[in-house]
DNA sequence: ATGGTAGTAAAACTA
């Protein structure tokens, strides 16, 4: 059955390998014509092809040893993939934190946004700064009549509704004021927030539940820091946009957490 | 106010 959507998926993986098992029938199940996977927490010559290629999936990767790596999987073909801000002498974590491609006619960029560890720590700083070089990326690549989608693991929870207790996150690295203005900035280049397009205002909605918090998921501990951003040509054209978490699935509450979205084509 | 655990990869380190 052919459908008439393109559906675009985010997951952060906590390690790729560990999470095969759930993201192999998760792509058989939901037919997802794009897959972006962060922190695949593994080296370009180490990465699980094979079982991706067995399932007649085509994968491109970035990554480096024990931390951060993105992946983007899909039955279509991968094209023009870059990796990293596109320097002449590329910076080693931000190759293996920023990978884009094209997808049948749609420009996608797969990002695992640096935490910031602290606000006085200079990762922070990097932080914010990413924010401000993926916008000039944006401009500088593509265009807002493009069919463009950012999406991954952004690190940035936008608004109240987006975290559990928020007052007790103001100065959290993930919530700080800097941090949602600087998305925000960024986002002002002209993309938009699919899943609060078709959930304006729905509480409790979180991609990301902390597995050192007891029984985060049932006592809805989460951030919404999980993000999908498209231009106007694609989120005029949202068919759905959707959480899906599937705790039975999954060893841990948290290993099973994907966002979702359908583009009518 | 802090810590809680998981993954990678082989002792810390990041989240």
């Amino acid at each position: 059955m052919k459908r008439n959507f393109f559906r675009l998926a985010t997951y952060n993986a906590n390690g790729i390998r560990a999470r095969l098992h759930i993201i192999l029938p998760w792509l058989k199940e939901h037919r997802a014509d794009c897959l972006c996977i962060q922190e695949t927490k593994v080296r370009n010559e180490d990465f699980p092809q094979k079982p991706f290629g067995e399932m007649d999936m085509n994968v491109a990767f970035s990554g480096q040893k024990g931390y951060n790596g993105v992946a983007v999987v899909s039955p279509h073909e991968i094209r023009d993939i870059t990796t990293g801000f596109g320097l002449e002498k590329e910076d080693q974590e931000d190759a293996a934190r920023l990978l884009t491609c094209r997808i049948l006619d749609f420009d996608i960029v797969n990002t695992y946004v640096p935490q910031g560890r602290a606000l006085d720590h200079p990762n922070f700083q990097k932080k914010l700064e990413w924010f401000s070089r993926l916008r000039d990326l944006f401009s500088k690549r593509y265009s807002v009549s493009d069919k463009f989608v950012w999406c991954g693991d952004i690190n940035v929870a936008p608004e109240e509704i987006d975290v559990y207790a928020p007052e007790k996150k103001l100065n959290h690295v993930c919530f700080h004021e800097s941090v949602r203005k600087a998305f925000k900035e960024c986002m002002g280049w002209g993309i938009s927030d699919c899943f609060r397009a078709v959930h304006p205002g729905e509480p409790e909605q979180y991609t990301f539940y902390d597995y050192r918090i007891p029984k985060a998921l049932e006592r809805k501990l989460g951030w919404r820091i999980d993000h999908i951003l498209a231009t106007k040509p694609l989120c005029t054209n949202i068919q759905d946009c959707f959480i899906d978490i599937e705790p039975r699935k999954a060893k841990k509450p948290s290993d099973h957490t994907f966002l979702v979205a359908d583009f009518r084509i």
